[in-house]
RNA sequence: UGAGCUAUGGUGUAACGGUAGCACUACAGAUUUUGGUUCUGUCUGUCUAGGUUCGAAUCCUAGUAGCUCAACCA
């Protein structure tokens, strides 16, 4: 094989985890993989989990194996079945498919009777200490913490202590069970960490059988050992909790899952945490989480983003273990690219000038376009066309500078699948403002049928007068002014975007009527449109995906 | 000031001791009935200092910088 042929069939170099899996399936650690996505069902989920569900779904797709969608409702006071429903709707929209639908609390009796056995074994104890005298002998990362003086216990004691928080007998925050490990190690987390917690609280799922609940790490790793997880997938912010998770798998003598820690992704000009998120909402700086401008896959999904786009996305920026921030321009280039083979276009005027054609004397013509250069495919459709049409208003210029190649006095332009014309008269109100434009056509330059010989550089779109549709344009732009809103000084709202959407009327072709919020479109030299879903009979709202790249740029 | 993690163009990511590559961005040109698309080309990088080696982004040593850890959140 030639060198050239041999890059050219050589595979994408693999990232550290497909490494990882690699080995472990060469070496016959496993003959199969098993990942899941575990979200809490507390928010929306936002383009980083996408990042996640592509991760994780990817690798079973890719390596032998599957993946559980595992929801962590160890917390019944901020979850909600709300999230669990929009949450299964995000992960089948971005088009994966997960082998089992599981809950934590699923194994919440499983849960109970591991930790009854580390007590039995001597390696947990319940603590009457308040979360205050904990925080306060729990030490700093520079110095140890002290024993508890609950620390030794004994384990009839313990064993009997937790039985009766189970059975209610304890209110909230009164008593913890805790993991007997080291007051004094560097890993804050192995500072005998809360097992257990009083919650007389109405779970989602358990509804009121419980009024103790497990905290995290005595609830994930083990979670992701009873459904023998083999790679268990989490952001930097979970490596000291390994050590936890490897502790307790030992202890309890189950399953040994291994986690291993990627980078969360983060992308400029907008925040992706669902504290902040969740504020924009309450505040009202956005409509709701799936607001167009908002960075959650529900958001994205309204605003005209494909599954395919995201996922092309996930799969560009890859995965590392370094800190990142991801220019929001390649989320773009990729909507962009999915929304160019597919989108079908339409003409749009926004702000309108008319163009009267002195010399047009028919009653109007019937002229036909492709819906997709990209795709003859994508079939034609018809275009009315008169006398009198809409033009956008900066496609005119009364003094243009030397590379304009759109309308100006003297100057000849395509009309898109039309004819060619020339501007003849400029006809201005008493402002001065410019209010149509007297133009000739030339009949032998037809689109398809041009014998004029005229080449010209510029055409432009446009719609005719007497047909055109009214429709409302919501045009989008970035939430933040700055790069990395969590990064600045004080409050992160005082950075928002205060043009953010701007909402102008547009003159659209009449095939527009027809449009579903299925459809995706590219409104000609503009940029990408979709239907809103707060369209009505008689008014059609669109929001702008992304807009076109513009090569040219005014000096 | 303890422990852990991470350092490659503007951004993201490769190179597994042997020519620092790919993508995005930017810029220039060609094509174009969308100043879109497509095509071609150009610019820009191994945190620092030593060391090992014929050869170091890669291995060693010492620095430096950034991030993480003191919820009964996940």
């Amino acid at each position: 094989m030639s060198e050239e042929l041999k890059k050219d069939t050589e595979e994408r170099s693999l990232n550290f985890l497909e490494e990882i899996i690699e080995e472990d399936l060469r070496t016959g650690k496993y003959s199969s993989i098993v990942t899941r996505f575990p979200p809490e069902p507390n928010g929306y989920l936002h383009i980083g989990h996408a990042s996640s569900i592509c991760l994780n779904f990817g690798l079973t797709k890719k390596y032998p194996g599957y993946t559980n969608l595992r929801f962590d409702d160890t917390n019944p006071v901020t979850e909600d079945t709300e999230y669990v429903e929009s949450i299964k709707e995000d992960v089948k929209w971005l088009g994966f498919e997960w082998k089992h639908e599981r809950y934590a609390s699923d194994y919440f009796d499983t849960l109970h009777g591991y930790a009854v056995k580390l007590i039995e074994k001597g390696l947990a104890y319940v603590d009457d200490s308040t979360s205050e005298e904990m925080a306060a002998m729990k030490g700093t990362p520079t110095e140890p913490g002290r024993n508890s003086s609950f620390r030794d216990r004994t384990v009839d004691e313990n064993l009997d202590l937790f039985a009766r928080m189970k059975n209610g007998e304890f209110p909230d925050g009164s008593r913890t069970l805790r993991a007997k490990i080291d007051m004094a190690h560097t890993n804050m987390l192995m500072r005998d960490p809360v097992l257990y917690r009083i919650k007389h609280a109405h779970h989602h799922r358990t509804g009121d059988k419980w009024c103790i609940y497990p905290m995290y790490d005595f609830a994930h790793g083990q979670s992701d050992s009873i459904e023998e997880v083999t790679h268990s997938i989490c952001t930097m912010e979970f490596v000291p909790h390994r050590e936890l998770y490897d502790w307790l798998i030992a202890r309890l003598e189950i399953y040994p899952s291994h986690q291993y820690e990627f980078a969360r992704r983060n992308i400029n000009y907008t925040v992706t945490s669902k504290r902040k998120l969740l504020q924009l909402v309450t505040d009202n700086h956005v409509t709701g989480w799936d607001d167009p401008r908002m960075p959650t896959i529900s958001g994205l999904r309204r605003r005209g983003y494909t599954p395919d786009s995201i996922r092309d996305f996930c799969e560009r920026i890859g995965v590392a273990k370094r800190d990142n921030l991801v220019d929001v321009g390649l989320l773009e280039f990729c909507v962009r690219e999915h929304l160019n083979k597919i989108a079908q276009r339409r003409m749009v005027v926004f702000d309108p000038v008319k163009v009267i054609l002195t010399n047009y004397t028919g009653d109007g013509e019937l002229l036909s376009t492709e819906n997709n250069p990209e795709n003859p495919e994508g079939g034609i459709r018809s275009l009315s066309f008169n006398r009198e049409l809409l033009i956008e208003r900066d496609d005119f210029m009364e003094n243009p500078p030397k590379k304009y190649f759109r309308l100006a006095p003297g100057q000849m332009v395509r009309l898109k699948s039309a004819y060619i014309i020339r501007c003849d008269e400029v006809i201005k109100d008493g402002n001065g403002q410019v209010t149509a434009l007297h133009c000739t056509y030339i009949p032998e330059s037809k689109s398809g049928a041009d014998t004029s010989g005229i080449n010209v550089k510029g055409t432009l779109h446009w719609v005719n007068a007497a047909d055109a549709v009214e429709v409302e344009v919501r045009e989008y732009d970035r939430l933040f002014r700055v790069e990395n809103p969590a990064d600045e000084e004080g409050d992160f709202k005082e950075y928002l975007n205060p043009d953010s959407l701007k909402t102008v009327i547009g003159f659209a072709e009449t095939s527009l009527k027809e449009a579903t919020t299925a459809d995706r479109f590219q409104f000609l030299r503009k940029g990408y449109y979709c239907l809103d879903r707060d369209s009505k009979d008689g008014k059609l709202i669109f929001n702008r995906t992304v807009t076109l790249k513009d090569g040219w740029k005014k000096a």
